[in-house]
RNA sequence: GGCGACAUCGCCAAGUGGUAAGGCAAAGGUCUGCAAAAUCUUUAUCCCCGGUUCGAAUCCGGGUGUCGCCUCCA
């Protein structure tokens, strides 16, 4: 198994810390917005190294933090007129109610900034001893000129940050990449007791508290989008390395940016989507397709072609399941021969290479297509089995069978027998007339050797 | 200005030295009353120039183009 791991630019043999066990924490979300399509990358993506982490037959805990404290809450909090903690409350609640939408198994601990802020003003006080902080009226800073390897995870020198820097230094900080650890409260803000007065923590930190306090010392992955990489991520090594100089995580996983019809969305642009809305006119799935059939790592372009496409594709998946008949076989003993194992070993290699979705879901296909050849129902086991790994066919139930009420099911049934009863006159026309009257109102029909099935498009 | 990524068929995309996976779309055949589904067949020498090599989409150099990061944006 290989993971690029940002930290040295390659890929490398993944090892855990302890053997069977994985170990990550990925950056959640800052619960002042309902989170936009970008967002759902490292959602899915991480998703699915959870998933294939387990099917590979390990143990994973998966931590994704809430930042429910930070200036965009307050900003938010003033343009709305409500508390902080309402805010955070409802879009927490957002968060994972479109979570759920998109198929997102929850993880295994989420922990909330504001529960933890006494762990993280005594790592603020050990930076302190130990000086790689220092106070200024009030607000905290990290001193980065002590920092011995910072820069190393985004590649940055601090000269060139110096140089560089498009903001105007701020003049209390003694080099202008120093972060700021505490924050002064103002008038009206949220505010805990210190050392150093009234205020709060700053975002870098409560990650590095949260990650070690729910997963131990040193663990296995830190995972985010990229854009987390500077200055966030290297701040959290940063702090890490100067209160106990152990390594925070052991591999770092960035995935690539989400870009609208080819450029960064931003509401200014106003191509702004939020996965809510999008959630409203595609299906789960061809959204997860369509991060999946591209690398993480490379950046992807989001536009609603793409989105269909990907849905035709999902689309043919369960053209197969459904000619399978999978709700009546699903249960039937089943075997893997040579061939099977083929198809598993070749997703597996795929997954292995630093988690190459594109090249697994091409395997799917492959199965499919093996299956749709030889009526081998061991396939569909496979391609079940398989997919679950990358999060489809997780709601076969649903997706196969026709969900109309028992009445309106029986008219469909009925239409369908005045069809057949058409179609044996060779009354064409009556019979075309009633497929197509049928299909508008989105239930398609398909004649098969048993007779017609009939199902309910999306 | 500094650092970095990317450029493969109409569209999406895999492929990191051995002779171009897969998906969507399109065309044609089989099947069907016609459809749908399925199936078979067809469609690229990999941005440009130069180099290394028996051999390069893959390595090196130089262009061109697109994009990202450079203080709280996944």
């Amino acid at each position: 198994m290989k993971i690029y791991n940002t930290l040295t630019n390659k890929k490398e043999e993944f090892v855990p810390v302890e053997n069977g066990k994985v170990k990550m924490y990925v950056c959640g979300p800052t619960v002042y917005n309902y989170f936009h399509i970008g967002n759902a990358r490292p959602l899915i993506f991480f998703d699915v190294v959870k998933k294939y982490f387990e099917y590979i037959g390990n143990e994973v805990i998966l931590v994704r933090n809430i930042t429910d404290l930070d200036d965009k809450l307050i900003n938010r909090s003033l343009e709305e007129n409500i508390p902080v903690s309402v805010v955070a409350e409802k879009y927490t609640k957002a968060f994972f109610d479109d979570c759920k939408a998109l198929d997102i198994t929850p993880a295994d601990h989420h922990p909330k900034a504001t529960e933890y802020i006494n762990d993280m003003i005594n790592l603020i006080k050990e930076l302190e001893e130990k000086e790689f902080a220092y106070e200024v009226n009030g607000d905290v800073y990290f001193s980065v000129s002590n920092s011995k390897d910072y820069g190393k995870l985004s590649g940055k020198k601090l000269e060139d940050l110096q140089a560089g820097a498009r903001v105007e230094a701020n003049k209390q900080k003694k080099h202008p990449a120093d972060f700021t650890l505490w924050k002064k409260a103002k008038q009206g803000e949220p505010k805990w007791t210190s050392p150093w007065g009234e205020g709060r923590p700053g975002w870098h930190t409560e990650c590095v508290v949260m990650s070690r306090k729910l997963l131990g010392g040193t663990f296995d992955i830190h995972g985010g989008g990229i854009d987390l990489v500077f200055p966030h991520h290297e701040n959290e090594i940063a702090q890490a390395k100067a209160s106990n100089n152990q390594k925070l995580a052991n591999y770092w996983m960035h995935n690539g940016y989400l870009n609208i019809e080819g450029e960064k969305m931003s509401k200014s642009l106003d191509n702004f989507f939020t996965a809510r809305d999008i959630l409203k006119k595609y299906d789960p799935e061809a959204i997860r397709f369509f991060f999946l059939s591209k690398h993480y790592r490379s950046p992807i372009d989001f536009n609603e072609n793409i989105i269909i496409e990907s849905s035709q594709a999902v689309k043919n998946f369960y053209n197969t399941l459904k000619s399978a008949d999978y709700l009546n076989i699903k249960d039937k003993e089943f075997e893997y021969s040579e061939v099977h194992q083929q198809h598993k070993n070749s997703f597996i290699s795929a997954m292995n290479d630093d988690f190459n979705t594109a090249k697994a879901i091409s395997v799917l296909f492959d199965i499919t297509k093996a299956y749709n050849k030889t009526k081998d129902s061991a396939f569909i086991h496979l391609l079940i089995e398989l997919g679950n790994v990358l999060g489809f066919f997780t709601n076969m139930e649903e997706k196969l069978s026709n969900s109309l009420n028992d009445v309106s099911g029986e008219l469909v049934e009925l239409l369908i027998s005045y069809r057949n009863r058409f179609k044996k006159e060779k009354n064409w026309e009556m019979a075309d007339k009633i497929r197509n009257d049928l299909k508008e109102m989105g239930i398609t029909l398909k004649d098969t050797p048993e007779g017609t099935d009939w199902n309910i498009e999306k």
